[in-house]
DNA sequence: CATAAGCCTTCCCCCAAGGGGAAGGTAAAG
DNA sequence: CTTTACCTTCCCCTTGGGGGAAGGCTTATG
């Protein structure tokens, strides 16, 4: 099939699957006579997986380790979900940062009174050295 | 005084004062002669206010409005509280979107034996349509 | 036959927010 | 006089593609 039967068959855009053509990470055949990439059903199915581990905050290079994984037959699971466990923990570090930023940002919204008038404990905290 | 003092006291790098005028948000004078860039006090106080709300996760345009209004000794601290509760606001969408990337891959990571077989669940997941 | 539609290709610039480093000017100190 | 430590501009690099130009292919239609 053609990139855009493929891409629409794997839920991503014909950029970003070219995109993973010329990284060397989905790499279709190509015809020679035409150029075209030519996708059969085994590049569609790296294509959903790859789509998937992306919605999984996986980055395009941790996409490429799980592929290698995900066609090497004989590789031991514990390579898998030590990757996987590596993602939580990254996880886990933004939501501790993330809800930091967010208890400090409420404390300021909720002393500053938000009103018509200038006075303002936001801005004073952004400015306090 | 020059870049580096005032990157030293305002807790940036020089690259990173350098960006900001460049962008025109923290504009110093800059010497005829020697063409450097000349910091005073306020300029500094300025780069301070942008380095906190950088860490409190404002992208730079929004620290330029911020600027902007801490500026602006007449506006109504509404505007300025509309920001930080729209800020707020991303965040908690970010969370939860992070929690939900968390629980499923602490499902997918429980089922997972990790050792040395090689039957995984979390591939076969990331590979199921 | 001409041409328009709908595919496809490569190529280049764009985003955020700077980082790294080269090439070259300036100033103060030994 | 030269070293050292500043400073400047300029250009490429990062992530994960998006937008669009210029051009090639095949097929359908007037």
């Amino acid at each position: 099939m053609q990139i855009s039967e493929a891409a629409r068959r794997a839920g991503l855009t014909v950029k970003t699957v070219r995109y993973y053509a010329n990284i060397g990470m989905v790499t279709p055949l190509q015809d020679v006579n035409t150029g075209y990439r030519v996708y059969d059903e085994n590049d569609v199915a790296k294509l959903q997986f790859v789509g998937k581990a992306r919605r999984f905050d996986f980055s395009v290079e941790e996409c490429r380790e799980l592929l290698g994984l995900y066609e090497d037959r004989n590789r031991p699971s514990r390579e898998v979900k030590a990757l996987t466990m590596k993602k939580i923990g990254e996880i886990d570090a933004r939501l501790a940062e993330l809800q930091s930023l967010k208890d400090e940002l409420s404390n300021l919204a909720a002393s500053c009174d938000g009103d018509h008038r200038s006075h303002c404990p936001i801005l004073n905290a952004l400015s306090a050295g």
